[in-house]
DNA sequence: TGTTAGCACTCGTTCCCCTTGAGTGCTAAC
DNA sequence: GTTAGCACTCAAGGGGAACGAGTGCTAACA
């Protein structure tokens, strides 16, 4: 993540107070602000002539932007960031806020994929932006069980189950000479062997000891547990809402839209972002500090989830710069809460 | 599936060939045909006049329309079916476009939700519209195994695993009185029971011989057993390249690309289609032949794909009614049979 | 009798020009 | 330091006029 600093020396009171009121103003409208509205808006009894002057200031310091000399202005990235920082009211969720996230996500399901879905579908709806929940990542978690099931010759399902009671199942490579019996064996071993490990320091803490001990086989068990590990340290993750960003005017340009809808299909700098951000509580990538030429125009706002007390995951959401970061925080916040709680039961 | 029947009866081949001509050119250009483009692209060697009153014949039959007196005609839905049953060019592949499906299908990829992914973005790539592929559905294949996977108390994973190498995997509830071991033996039970049968028949013929030998946990297996068959035959659908349609002018409107992309995203439309037809080798659906108001504007056209010489799922293609079918369809036909040939290798 | 040239007519599209109005920056006065 | 006043800018919107693609009808032709 890029430079996320702000520079708030810059300003005093007042200029802080105006530019609040503006950003506050253009990601209500979308449209330009101008003095007038500034004045008449904010409680700071200044005539238009006296914002203007210090919109002409903020417009030097870079703060604000002109799309042409006779329209108002609108805020920079630089403004985003010091709204976001410092500027911006934490709103609260509203009762039928809460109540609505309560209702969709307080759910008897018993599955975390579906629980994982329906999280991004109330987040997506609470917003009208495009969200995105990363699926409890295994890594961080313990081993349980290793189960491998024989499909063809050459092939099996390896399912792994974590002690919280997360599962992940891939399809891995096993040598043709094995036998359903051995394959069980097999499992059997792997179980043993990795239980109460986490898979990612598995592989270099068990290895030695099952090549030790398994003889002849050992360099193919190995390998299938490199294939486990590789597999399972592959990351989804639940996009919904997309087609929302087609509210938005700045996205009223197909070509744009079209762009956007693209990046989000791949969802591969999406998924990056979450799990880059997957140890930041809350994490806000404002135009340009997206790494991702694409997403110039977007703003991502992250949080992570937990589940006893440890993250597990992180979910957020994408929209135009433009975007209400208040809410977006405030939900994002209630969410996460939500979910840990949800998840903490579930796979307790 | 609604009629799909034409009027070809009350037209002369002059009209018919005219009107292949109008509909080829308004698939190319979006734009409304009018006569001297007609005249002068066809090689009947008719003058615009002579054009134009087969043109106002063929609008009174309800072939045409006209968007307002000065402009040309665009094809109805009746003109689109009249083509797509008697009229199209059935296009050949291009070497090129052969050559394309080739290397982006020709693959050592083992997995088989990795073809389908991949399937669906050629596809979607090729034609430019949105495509859709279902994942083998189990109802047709026969059970060769069935693990359960304890994962917590009260939830074990169900992996059902078919002759022909096709897995898939669920979670279900379990008594929370049952051990691991307990569960082992119930696996084992189940893949025995189940061994050679197909899934939605086993529920009924193998239930009773099961309440018959178990003894008291039947109840609990049988219920486990419904419950899985319910799981499975649950069909998943993997859709591509959604955003293709900002490509068309038909949805330079966002309310309508909008609502297209919001049908798209939830996708049981789509699914539902693909079920419907996945015993019909060839489907076109054309704007209101579309049960579903929402796609009044689309067309959709489906393909089986078969493994073993036998339909296991069916893929597809969403896009505008002014679709370019010809192409669609032989691309279509080309790719069924070439995923077909892929399966039966894999699922040998 | 079917085909075609000619022509008046329709109507959406494009271009231009004018007006409008929101907003600015500067200056001078408070 | 703040504000009223004012000239200036410029995008947006409205109203023709000109354009042109296309039609339907009529009359003549083969």
């Amino acid at each position: 993540m890029t430079d996320v600093s702000d520079n708030t020396s810059l300003l005093d009171i007042r200029k802080m107070r105006i530019l609040q009121a503006i950003v506050d103003d253009y990601i209500m409208t979308a449209s330009p602000v101008g003095s007038r509205t500034v004045s008449k808006r904010s409680d700071m009894g200044l005539s238009p002539a006296t914002i203007r002057n210090e919109m002409s200031d903020l417009t030097e310091l870079g703060f604000l932007e002109q799309p042409h000399t006779s329209a108002g202005r609108i805020p920079s990235e630089k403004a985003y960031r010091l709204y976001v920082n410092h500027l911006m009211d934490s709103a609260k969720l509203t009762d039928d806020e809460a109540d609505y996230i309560k209702k969709h996500l307080d759910t008897r399901v018993h599955e975390v994929g579906e629980v994982i879905r329906q999280t991004a579908r109330v987040l997506s709806d609470m917003t009208n932006y495009t969200s995105m929940v990363l699926v409890p990542q295994l890594s961080s978690m313990k081993v349980k069980r290793v189960s491998l099931i024989p499909v063809s010759e050459g092939s099996a399902m390896a399912v792994v189950v974590t002690n919280t009671g997360v599962t992940k199942n891939a399809m891995i490579k096993i040598p043709k000479s094995l036998s359903p019996d051995d394959i069980e064996k097999i499992s059997k071993l792997i179980t043993a062997k990795l239980d109460g490990h986490r898979l990612n320091e598995a592989v270099e803490s068990v290895l030695p000891s099952i090549r030790a001990e398994v003889g002849e086989q050992a360099d193919a068990v190995c390998e299938m547990i490199e294939d486990i590990e590789r597999s399972m340290s592959e990351t989804d993750v639940e996009v919904v809402g997309a087609s929302n960003i087609l509210d938005y005017p700045e996205y009223s340009d197909t070509a744009k839209a079209r762009q956007f809808l693209a990046e989000v299909e791949t969802g591969s700098y999406l998924q990056k972002v979450l799990t880059d951000s997957s140890d930041v509580e809350m994490s806000v990538r404002i135009g340009t500090e997206n790494d991702n030429p694409d997403m110039k125009d977007c703003s991502v706002v992250t949080v992570t989830y937990k589940a006893g007390g440890k993250n597990i995951g992180s979910m957020g959401v994408v929209g135009p710069t433009r975007m209400d970061y208040g809410k977006v925080m405030a939900i994002l916040k209630y969410m996460s809460s939500s979910l840990s709680d949800i998840l903490s039961k579930l796979l307790k």
